[in-house]
DNA sequence: TAATAATTAAGAACAGTTATCGTTTTGGAG
DNA sequence: CTCCAAAACGATAACTGTTCTTAATTATTA
């Protein structure tokens, strides 16, 4: 991959379509959004540009959440929440939580490591299945 | 499962298998380790028991490592760093990283989520894969 | 002892992802 | 524009970690 500027049609669009959602989505999600759009879309292009993209750093994986990975197009510093039983993705405000260069050169010293990188995540019930798993109780 | 007492004798062998090492291992591994004494034991029952185990808050999962699960004994609140060239995994002490009840109680008000549990890990390269990687960049 | 429940091995099935391969598209040079 | 090489592509097979199925075995209870 050269750089953005030289993006193919498709690979493009694939971009376009992770960087215009907050819902950290998973490569067959990208692939079925675009499928309107673009119907001779392959689904291992989709999985073979997120691996460009991730490869450039040009976006971020979430982990595997349930099975199967989930992409985030902001690759700055940021937690994350993620719903047990919707396995929706929330972003924390960056604000928040933010582990200072201090506590990571004495991380790193006590440990023998050397740290690139953290993320922490969250995880519970999202408002909208709290508010569910309340509902069925009421029998 | 009924209680720890009633273990099956494989059941019994996968927990303390896994609860004898610090490597946050896999299935694989635990599997690996265990045929030696066990000829007959299956993978299949690895990773059944350890559902078992997951499932009963006996164990939990430190995620998918490199397409990998991994598992871990201690189900206590702490904190992980994931070597990123040999995928070890280090638990960070106890005593560091902490995020107290004030924060998650903000956090669930501001984000409307209802937090459970949250985890914390670091990425980089180890000790050694550090010193290896300097060593072959003398050249 | 007989009935029942739990656990297991073996291997088939499954799902997400990656690799292969022949074709098409792209972008630069002449 | 035309040619060419490199990059990207679609289709699909292959791969891999994990789960499921089934029949057999083992443990528990009556």
């Amino acid at each position: 991959m050269q750089c953005k500027r030289n993006f193919s049609a498709k690979r493009e669009a694939i971009y376009r379509t992770l960087s215009s959602t907050d819902s950290h989505p998973t490569a067959e999600w990208i692939y079925e959004k675009l499928k309107v759009q673009i119907p001779d879309l392959s689904l291992g292009t989709v999985y073979r540009n997120l691996s460009v993209f991730k490869e450039a750093g040009l976006i971020k994986s979430v982990g595997v959440i349930n099975g199967h990975e989930r992409f985030d197009w902001d690759t700055s510093q940021h937690s994350h929440f993620v719903c047990s039983c919707c396995f929706r993705i929330i972003d924390i405000p960056k604000s928040r939580m933010f582990i200072d260069q201090n506590t990571l050169s004495h991380l790193e010293n006590e440990c023998d490591v050397h740290i690139q990188g953290h993320s922490i995540t969250f995880y519970g019930l999202c408002g909208d299945c709290s508010k569910n798993s309340i509902e069925s109780e009421d029998n």
